[in-house]
DNA sequence: TAGATTTATTGACAAATGTCAAGAGGAATT
DNA sequence: AATTCCTCTTGACATTTGTCAATAAATCTA
């Protein structure tokens, strides 16, 4: 349970940071999001299923990919300090349309839908800090877009090393690409145009 | 007031679908919004200006667009029913940038964000429902990104077809195509050869 | 309605990116 | 350490899309 805390550190600090929580709240959140250590190359959310869990990545990397015909996408990678769902799954509780994976070994604290609707009931305050956390990723999400309407590949992998940089090294590059919606070849070609950056 | 109460019947019915609200509140919302007429063809929001309303689309159509080097891209279009902000800039009351503008001749109801923050202050539980709100555009916003991650024209058109058909004649065929962030000619070809669907 | 302006279409060509294939380089496993 | 597997790089070429230009069509405006 100390444990427990320690590891929630930051997602505690970051909800205070919206608005100060309860103890009581505070306390909840400890006791149902469960600690688990996930290896390199495990999925987390397998498409199809429902995403029945929230993350918060105390430590490690995760990309999330679906499949077109017979290739496959990175739509997102999510790292260290983040929350991961599956947006659509999660929200209403239906199947996945994109898997989750981890490209590291990672710390993540677990929590179910069940048990976060659990939450609400008992501090309908909460809804408030969800909401904003909510909105900070709608953000996110827009600037995703901006990125995929740039005109050219290097413009594309500009906007990743602006936002990835901390992790370019743990992430395959055919990743990197697909997240770009470019070919691998492409990618390395543009890489090697910038410079190596 | 009794014309806002008709023209925001459909505000009110999608927040008592996500849970009923109270009368109060209801009152408060038919009150703090305005409904203004705006013709085709103005500018709602400027980049660079902070957007400090929220606009609910009682009747008409939008676009969103900004600027990349001398190029115009069209991010998104809105349509009747539909809840209207540019989101980095109203979340966090900071310069937008991207401006938005009508299509048609349009009815709008209007809320400022001070005014929305009022209301939170007296309805938390007003939060709820903006949460479900957020969280459906975020799904939506989702879609949209797997839309421009797609392998050629045709898929990204037929995409809008599958989104957007009810306007389709309303959206001149320029917007279209940067929204789906091919060149109008590209898209001018792709309907021939799709056969002018 | 006529004229002006904007938008859409079509063709020719250029440029960027995708595809296929071969080989080099790393990482992982035994 | 050697082998195997996978990823990245590089080249050659195909394909798609973008660009430019001319014309047609549609829309706006006086």
């Amino acid at each position: 349970m100390q444990n427990n805390h320690a590891l929630l550190a930051t997602l505690i600090q970051l909800l205070n940071e919206i608005q100060p929580i309860s103890k009581k709240l505070e306390l909840s959140l400890i006791e149902q999001f469960k600690i688990e250590e996930v290896k390199k190359g495990k999925v987390l959310l397998y498409e199809k299923d429902i995403c029945k869990n929230l993350w918060f990545l105390c430590d490690g990397l995760l990309r999330s990919y679906h499949n077109i015909g017979d290739k496959e996408v990175t739509s997102r990678i999510m790292y260290t300090g983040h929350i991961v769902i599956s947006p659509g799954s999660f929200f209403t509780q239906t199947p996945a349309t994109e898997s989750i994976e981890t490209l590291a070994d990672c710390v993540v604290a677990k929590l179910s839908f069940d048990d976060l609707q659990d939450i609400y009931k008992r501090f309908p305050e909460f809804n408030y800090h969800t909401r904003l956390i909510t909105e900070q990723y709608f953000y996110k999400q827009e600037q995703r877009l901006y990125m995929l309407r740039k005109h050219d590949a290097a413009a594309k992998y500009n906007f990743f090393l602006e936002n990835y940089a901390d992790y370019l090294k743990d992430i395959p590059q055919k990743y990197i690409a697909s997240f770009l919606n470019i070919a691998p070849e492409t990618l390395s070609r543009t890489r090697s145009k910038l410079g190596k950056k």
